[in-house]
DNA sequence: TTAGGTGCAAAACCTTTGCCATCCC
DNA sequence: GGGATGGCAAAGGTTTTGCACCTAA
């Protein structure tokens, strides 16, 4: 049974008050501002217990750290690649695979994962 | 000027012959059988500068380690969530954007990131 | 000759884990 | 009380780097 914790709570928090995907390093920073013995351990560990529970999400695209996102329906992102921010994309997105030239290999999609690259606003000066 | 060196001409090789796209690891452990002692720095290092001459794609697709690729032209991946190894996208993929919801956060896409997930065919059993 | 590469080992980075104390139900 | 969590620090996996030596041009 999963327990409810300060130290759970406030991350939670933290990513839905946060329009931005954080990476760990980035919610341990903020959170100890409230918990100022929260570890670092403590941040990974809960947010992998928080994502199994399907709570948040780990964005599994692109480098090392990882971000992490408290909206969980299926959705694709903006990132930069300058400042490494990531945006969720808010437009329509249609993503349409055709031909067959990969009969052969016998893939099996199950889901997309989209990042469209660029410069976000404040980096584009 | 880079120079040629037996180690860049035999990392670039294996990645040419090789249509998988093998992560540093990899690399090391198959170039090693030629010259057997190469070290990982090297192996890094060289990736690195054949990456920045255009020469090699780093995949910077979700998670660590890295996946490599002699292929630099645009195109797409799919990725096994099991085996977690890289196939290129032979088919015809078109990515629509419509919508304009997205317009005030000002984000200047210069190209799309797409993975494929799903199980291949070894994987499938 | 000499700037760029190499090997090696240590460091850096991000993430996970072990251990034991602590807290929630 | 007892299992789930937390704190701390150490370990693990991947990548980078410093340094001295080497080698292609």
């Amino acid at each position: 049974m999963p327990r409810k914790t300060k130290q759970k709570e406030a991350i939670l928090k933290f990513l839905k008050d946060n329009k931005s995907h954080p990476t760990a390093d980035e919610i341990f920073e903020n959170v100890r501002k409230e918990i100022p013995n929260i570890s670092f351990g403590t941040v990974y560990r809960t947010l992998r217990i928080l994502k199994k529970n399907n709570e948040i999400r780990e964005l599994d695209l692109s480098g090392r750290p990882s971000h992490f996102n408290s909206e969980t329906k299926q959705h694709y992102h903006y990132r930069c690649d300058k400042c490494d921010r990531v945006f969720d994309i808010d437009n329509t997105v249609e993503i349409q695979v055709s031909n067959t030239a990969d009969e052969e290999k016998g893939f099996k999609v199950t889901y997309p994962v989209l990042e469209l690259r660029g410069l976000c606003k404040d980096c584009q000066t």
